[in-house]
RNA sequence: GGUGCUAUCGUCUAGUGGCCUAGGACAACGGCCUCUCACGCCGUAAACCCCGGUUCGACUCCGGGUAGCACUACCA
């Protein structure tokens, strides 16, 4: 049989980052057995709907690279297949039709109660749950009799339709991840299929019926559903389904990165990272959320630090392509336990996905940044900059911090730099070094040969080196006090990269125009 | 409160009865490299929740505690 797993976001919001870890893993499943990933939008709750969360989730998956088969999916808004629609709130007729068999059947009643009274019930009795000891002292179809509810239901009264749970059975539920979990039936409560307000099902009739009739093998989704999973399977049996039930898998929660809990767009706020795949501006409540795509980060580094939170293979290995974790993923090496999400792990990944880029990958999205900055440079000076300073930053916007000054002369200069690398001689210094590079042919400027170095390593050494270096040792100057001297008046602080490549970079006119400037901008 | 799930370094995890003096990675710390700041490299510190049992032998199996989490809606 032809392995079909769903993806079934409510489109209440942003797609919270636990919710793509349970797509990620959806996918890499139905990748892995050559099946079909559907994604269904479960709008049953008309009170929730936030809208452009439906088109924010397809987006989302897009940008990450999880491909939808069947179903919503970004170039079929509308979705695609023959198990349609894909979306809940168009598939009234179909559970009209199922909520009438489970009545007709009597594994279902009719519920007058209004949401008030339950309300107060539950404060009269303590610990009060609707099921097979409290049903029959209450306002429904069981108690009512069939004219009355028949009169009720004619006039236009609310009511909801409630599933009729047998007491004291122990129902297994077999979990791919953690194997058999036995529930007993008491526990559980007559919950509510089907509510006449708004004319659409709960979640809990809704997802065995789309699931059975869209032919799900496995439902892989976050482990909070394990509770209500046996309430699941005694649906599948009231409707003669148990034959072909989809096999569980419930997931490990993804946690907060400090103290306890799930983790939640409040602890990103707080903490100061994205929760969410992209930013969202919710037009509801008129709140903007940060995304992993705005704040920099490559999908395939989110890809994979996800996939790793909660699944790990043998072995030692961090780095996972897409098509890597399709080929090893397996739902035997999920952890059963939850996963503290360690951002700081999250922006080492992206480190090195960055560092696997090319120069020039790198300059085409480090364009608008330097656009920002009203910066516009040719594509290969901007690449060759970035060749020697992409190996210190985490993300692309952050190149701007180590680049800046290749770009923009330094008018202030670093007090702490100065303070401990400017020295009464360092005006002095400067003059000469002036004279010495002024000797310079604009030829050799750039220059440099492949040598070794007296442990026998080899480097690369500058025509630079051989003019600048002789003339230090000869007035016996310390190296290190002229070169960061230097430094200072290039970059405005003693930080950045080889000198030689930051003059190579900048050419003798502008190296030259910026020590004078520097000699005429920096009191001390 | 009830029910369920879970439990290895601060964090993500490897470990499926002897390969464990418990391995890797992130973070931390120290050193090296060096004109600077980084990167990189090398190194240090850091864990089997507790108590019993099974066994020649338990991180691994079992039982009991404890703790954490999830669920307990006309939300998903």
């Amino acid at each position: 049989m032809k392995v079909r797993v769903r993806f079934a976001p409510s489109p209440t919001g942003a797609l919270h980052i636990g919710g793509v870890r349970t797509a990620l893993y959806n996918y890499l499943f139905a990748r892995q057995h050559g099946g079909d990933m559907l994604l269904r939008i479960e709008d049953t709750d008309s009170t929730r709907f936030v809208p452009g969360a439906e088109k924010y989730i397809i987006e989302a998956l897009d940008w990450l690279g999880i491909g939808i088969d069947e179903g919503i999916c970004i170039d079929a808004p509308n979705g695609k297949g023959d198990h349609g629609p894909y979306r809940q709130s168009e598939r009234r007729d179909i559970y009209h039709q199922y909520v009438k068999q489970l009545l007709d059947s009597g594994h279902a009643y009719y519920a007058f109660d209004t949401p008030e009274e339950l309300e107060a019930k539950r404060k009269e009795v303590p610990n009060f749950q609707y099921d097979a000891r409290t049903r029959m002292s209450m306002t429904n179809s069981l108690t009512l009799g069939e004219d009355e509810t028949q009169r009720r239901i004619a006039d236009g009264e609310k009511y909801v339709v409630r599933f009729m749970v047998e007491p004291d059975e122990d129902v297994t539920v077999h979990d791919l991840i953690r194997g058999d979990v036995v529930i007993n039936s008491n526990i559980l409560d007559d919950k509510v299929l089907y509510k006449s307000a708004d004319d659409l099902p709960t979640y809990h009739l809704a997802n065995i019926v789309d699931d059975h009739l869209m032919e799900i093998t496995h439902v892989i989704r976050g482990e909070e559903w394990l509770p209500s999973a046996p309430l699941h399977v005694l649906l599948y049996r009231a409707f003669g389904w148990a034959d072909t039930m989809p096999q569980f898998a419930h997931l490990p929660l993804l946690l907060k990165p400090d103290g306890n809990g799930k983790l939640s767009k409040r602890d990103g706020d707080r903490l100061g990272f994205p929760v969410f795949p992209l930013e969202f501006h919710n037009d509801k409540d008129g709140t903007v959320s940060s995304g992993y795509r705005e704040s920099g980060y490559f999908p395939e580094a989110v890809i994979n630090f996800l996939a790793l939170l909660g699944w790990h293979n043998t072995g030692d290995q961090e780095m996972y392509s897409m098509d890597e974790l399709i080929q090893q993923f397996s739902l035997d090496r999920v952890s059963k336990s939850g996963a503290k999400f360690d951002y700081e792990k999250g922006k080492w990944f992206n480190h090195q996905y960055l560092q696997l880029k090319s120069d020039e990958q790198l300059a085409d999205l480090f364009a608008p940044v330097l656009a920002q900055h009203g910066v516009h440079a040719d594509k290969e000076v901007v690449a060759k900059v970035i060749g020697l300073t992409k190996d210190r930053v985490n993300f692309v916007p952050e190149l701007w911090e180590q680049t800046n000054f290749f770009f923009v002369a330094p008018t202030v200069f670093d007090e702490k730099s100065l303070a401990k690398r400017w020295k009464d001689d360092s005006p002095r210094h400067m003059q000469e070094l002036i004279a010495v590079l002024e000797g310079v042919n604009e030829a050799d400027w750039s220059a440099s040969y492949p040598t070794t170095d007296d442990k026998g390593n080899h480097i690369t050494r500058w025509h630079l080196d051989d003019v600048v270096m002789p003339w230090i040792a000869e007035h016996e100057y310390g190296v290190g006090i002229v070169m960061n001297a230097f430094r200072i008046c290039l970059v405005g602080a003693a930080r950045g990269p080889h000198i030689w490549a930051i003059t190579d970079i900048l050419g003798k006119e502008e190296t030259l125009r910026r020590v004078r400037a520097a000699l005429g901008l920096i009191v001390k």
